[in-house]
DNA sequence: TTTATATATATGCGATTGCATGTATAAAAT
DNA sequence: ATTTTATACATGCAATCGCATATATATAAA
């Protein structure tokens, strides 16, 4: 026999999705609203900036922000374009390459950490307490 | 002079973005591995089935699903165009219409739950128990 | 070695998104 | 009554997404 999801388990389900969905737009709004990139190129430059070297080949990357491949090689290229990460040639596998962030990268970061911590801020942190918060992570780490 | 979110914020916000992503991505591969329409559909037949007529304005639909109003005029022509819900003519306010589901859309809900609802057993119930669920769902519901 | 298979990355294509704007009608202001 | 403003909904366009597939190279198998 089929167990069915109970009553409050559907409604965490529903509220995470729902909540999940519009405090990211919020932020995203806020983001462009101060004429800034989307979440997304601050999440992959901050994975390279946590690396010793500042560099990550695209398949690693991907891995950690759980990304579709299709996905990152694109995020990479629009990245490249605008100067924010460069595409270096790796010779231990040719079909390979690694992605390193640049110096514009590293200022983009900066510019982008206030609005995005403000915007954190105004949809989250002013709603619930830090208690409640830690408790929000931990149940949400079990997924 | 500005308050920084706390790191333990931050970290609540990173992971209810991502794993509000992660959950609804995977219910809506299951979904789709099954044929069946993404749940954007399920949640406004479910919204429409939830009134005593079967009917709701747009901008009804659009408040109650926090969805943008060039969204949800989308999501309406698929929905009419698949044939789950019809268009009908308001006359009280000419500017509007009216949009009912149809039987085929009754139907639709109770092919997609089955679904619907063992993924979230596998991707949530499973996971959490049902007072961490209660507890994510009070929290989630202050945001 | 050839040959087969797996891995790393890119991309064409159709569908979807977000933005800005268009159209139509209603309500408010003058 | 005319003009202004607000509301309801649709849509063109450019950007992005998701899928499938292509390309190149590496690894494993025969």
């Amino acid at each position: 026999m089929i167990t069915r999801p109970s009553k409050i388990a559907v409604r965490a389900w529903a509220l995470l999705v729902k909540q999940g969905q519009q405090i990211l737009q919020s932020v995203e709004r806020d983001l462009k609203a101060a004429g800034l990139p989307p979440l997304s190129w601050y999440d992959a430059l901050l994975e390279l900036r946590r690396e010793e070297t500042g560099q990550l080949r695209p398949f690693e990357l991907e891995q950690r922000m759980l990304l579709a491949q299709y996905h990152m090689s694109r995020l990479i290229g629009r990245l490249a374009k605008a100067g924010y990460v460069e595409r270096l040639s790796y010779a231990q596998d040719r079909r390979g390459q690694i992605i390193g962030i640049t110096d514009a990268g590293r200022f983009l970061l900066t510019r982008m950490w206030p609005v995005y911590a403000d915007a954190i801020r105004r949809h989250l942190s002013e709603k619930i307490s830090d208690d409640e918060a830690a408790v929000l992570a931990r149940i949400l780490g079990k997924l």
